[in-house]
DNA sequence: AAAAGTTATAACACAACATTATATATCTAA
DNA sequence: TTAGATATATAATGTTGTGTTATAACTTTT
């Protein structure tokens, strides 16, 4: 006659009967009426094959076998109600995890702002970020070990969702540098100073020193770098002038930098990218957003708007 | 629309599905029908509020979401499948914990060996042994911070439920002593032999003190200890002779111990204890009777029957 | 012994969970 | 692309779990 399985209710019920002496009492705590209770003790009683509870001067006081075997009740009851709980954060956007892959250079500039300001208001939600080299990005999407990339000159790959943006870009110099004067630079107002630039095989630097030559002046190349917050420092120090998205230009006038316009517009190429197949979570797609929004005032087009 | 209670059923058909990669299988895995596991899935999607795997090729994967709760849920099952087995050890009293006071006396002697064989078929049973002073285990008995005592002497208490039991006892000397020579021993035998004994006070001592005056021999008392253990060791080291229980006495043979049995009959009464309100648990009672029946090759009655 | 309170049982309603039958969607391969 | 195979969803229906109210039986208190 012993029924199954052992449900989920009849444990709550005896946990219930044994925080509250009486099964009338732990039915008025459950919301539900006493015989409903008896008869979930008596079923789970059937189930486990030993006795509940010792009745004392009118109150019930749960057997030895019980007291051995509540811990890991309330545990299972306790994990219940907590992953009802998570779920409806994750509703919420207010848990969940982000797998972030960008570029070094962003993971200590931009991203960090940004991350800061989304987990602000999300308890529940975690992130791992990662930063390494373009390839590395790609390859990581391709794999599906990330959920989002931030990388820059991306080509295109049937297995990678991306969306491009074209951040402006600035002339930076320290502070009270001649260039000061002017309102907007062009290449003839640079082809005397030292420029710090990236990768000759990267797009922007393409870009920038065909801009050079439609001008015909000459590119005094100096340093050869990778990303432009290393760029920046070095600009800051002295050691030249660069042309640099403002995203990171913006990060250093704390730190003796100075910027204008660059002119002809060389935009720089943002990228942002996540695995096609991959169904991202609600969080990621809300973080996406609330990234993609944080470069809006850097991007080419909303100066064009505004 | 959303059902009300996040079920355990629910969240087992999302695990099986999880690990099968198909509805079809899970369904095969739970041995239910493909329909049940569906409306399952499609139940918990309405509770849950976010959508639980994305189809690729053919296959169900996670989705985001799930895989964040996936270590929780499992836990749960997890959980459960413990807990029946557990209640099924208990069961076949295979589990549980007793609570045992006893004498410092019989923690090093007699009961390691019954604990011992007791435990050894019972892999989910676990004990806690605390020897004290025979006031202090009455206290305990009362205060039920154990399920079963073991002393000696006891008078009875409202509140302890008890069972007197008479333990033969002989009389030990040195191995190679004179009295060896004798088949049973009397007070006249060891009128000359200095005598280790129990405590003054003791029941035990007033009975073997009695017996000596009513042959009209002098008590000649060396040492006064409380356990009979210790008296053993004593005498081991031929400080001088004693009368024990034959319990403690067996003990020490292999340590250059002999004994003869002891005239008059002189019996120790031992007392097993146990709270009376308390109902103990099944695996205690067994344990009881199972240390009872340690006892009973000891027993004066046995003696007699045989 | 009566009163008050607690628990068990009975009869019944509804939701959860299972079934089978069948329609629809999806994948694989010609 | 279609055809066939496979997987999933939906519908109709039965069984079991979970709740109800009404009431009997039992305990404790007075």
């Amino acid at each position: 006659m012993r029924s199954q399985r052992l449900r989920l209710r009849q444990l709550e019920a005896l946990i219930a009967v044994a925080d509250h002496g009486s099964i009338t009492n732990a039915a008025a705590e459950m919301g539900i009426s006493q015989p409903a209770v008896s008869r979930l003790l008596s079923d789970l009683t059937d189930r486990l094959g030993f006795s509940l509870f010792d009745r004392r001067k009118g109150q019930l006081l749960p057997s030895q076998e019980v007291r051995f075997l509540q811990p890991d009740i309330r545990r299972v009851l306790e994990l219940m109600r907590q992953i009802s709980d998570v779920s409806e954060d994750i509703n919420k956007r207010r848990a969940g995890h982000i797998r972030i892959a960008c570029l070094p250079g962003f993971a200590t500039s931009h991203l960090p702002d940004v991350v800061a300001s989304f987990l602000e208001r999300r308890p529940g939600v975690s992130m791992t970020i990662e930063p390494d080299r373009p390839e590395r990005i790609l390859e990581w999407m391709i794999g599906e070990q990330y959920d989002f990339g931030v990388t820059d000159g991306f080509a295109g790959h049937p297995a990678i969702d991306s969306s491009n943006l074209q951040i402006r870009t600035v002339c930076v110099f320290p502070k009270g540098h001649r260039l000061a004067a002017r309102k907007t630079i062009t290449p003839a107002d640079i082809g005397a100073e030292e420029i710090i630039h990236s990768r000759r095989d990267s797009e922007f630097f393409e870009k920038l020193h065909d801009a050079f030559q439609a001008a015909n002046v000459e590119f005094n190349s100096l340093v050869e770098i990778r990303q432009f917050t290393a760029a920046c420092k070095l600009v800051c120090k002295g050691a030249g002038i660069a042309v640099v998205s403002e995203l990171d230009a913006v990060k250093y006038v704390s730190q003796g930098l100075d910027y204008r316009p660059f002119r002809p517009l060389v935009p720089h190429t943002l990228s942002l990218v996540r695995p096609i197949t991959q169904q991202p979570s609600m969080v990621t797609l809300e973080f996406m957003e609330h990234f993609a929004n944080s470069l809006r005032p850097f991007q080419l087009d909303s100066a064009m708007r505004r």
